[in-house]
DNA sequence: ATTCTGTCGATATCGACTATCAGATAAGAA
DNA sequence: TTCTTATCTGATAGTCGATATCGACAGAAT
């Protein structure tokens, strides 16, 4: 934890950028719920609890800059928030999430089963891939009794 | 084209729904632009061309229909814009996108190579599947000799 | 001290989208 | 037809996440 604040400080420090109260209190409150996608809102209401005085704009811009660094992601999973989610150190490509359509709960797959298909598309198409994003949409294994008729989930949702 | 909106003129009916002038309106902007992914301003505006006296409401509530009867499909690249995109007819998973980090191009692989990957994620994950979405963020065969470091485009893309 | 740069909190503003609501339109029933 | 009812529409106000703006303030440089 300590390590990984300090770590961090530095990372700003080599870009000219400081690690003042408003933004380590962001940090660590990223820190300690990293297995969460936590909205800016929520990163917002959490650190209030430990600094009270901080700004939602501070938030927001503490977030940008976490994530123009990439020391933190930017995700979406479609319901009109972005998310963040610590970036797997030295990961070149962040992981796989399982979005459950009846729970909406978002699981991870931290493997990268990606590697043949990528070097497909990057003969296939001519594109050199610098990231991807790989979602699967179902029903995880704690709703599969609750739902009868996955068809009908499909629905307006984006994806 | 004629083929088409007849047909969507049926499924809606299916579903006790009209197709009002309004509406044949929209599904033919869509059709018209099939290869494009038309925002809902987007698809405002051109059917604003055909059809000078509809509303903005109106646009966004016949997307919305077309979309939960499973007609088109939602889009996001993480511009923060939703958009639109006609489900290939009979298609299970909607298909794989290429979004150039530097043009901003989104092109696209009709193919699905994901079946053995799927299985394997519904064995391991107990988690059944309905649809997916695959992204790759790059850089595109249009670009790659104007872009020195791929690296410094990571950013703060959300992805 | 004075200036400069970076950062801050409060808040106005933006842009995409949704809700509301009165009026129009179409489909039945009498 | 005429009345009734449900659906649909356009205008517009409101919502909500995110950004821009602004004056204030701290620390470093001159």
């Amino acid at each position: 934890m300590e390590e990984r604040v300090k770590q961090i400080k530095q990372q700003l420090s080599a870009h000219n950028y400081k690690l003042t109260p408003q933004r380590e209190a962001t940090v660590r409150v990223l820190l300690e719920n990293e297995e969460d996608h936590l909205s800016a809102e929520d990163v917002y209401l959490l650190v209030k609890e430990k600094a009270p005085e901080i700004g939602l704009a501070t938030v927001y811009r503490t977030l940008e800059l976490l994530s123009d660094l990439a020391i933190i992601h930017k995700l979406n999973f479609g319901d009109g928030v972005t998310r963040y989610e610590f970036r797997a150190e030295g990961a070149e490509h962040h992981h796989h999430h399982l979005i459950c359509l009846h729970c909406g709960t978002v699981d991870e797959i931290t493997d990268d089963w990606l590697g043949p298909i990528e070097k497909r598309v990057e003969k296939q198409f001519d594109f050199q891939i610098i990231d991807h994003r790989l979602t699967f949409h179902g029903i995880c294994h704690r709703c599969k009794d609750q739902v009868k008729d996955p068809k009908k989930l499909v629905g307006s949702k984006v994806t």
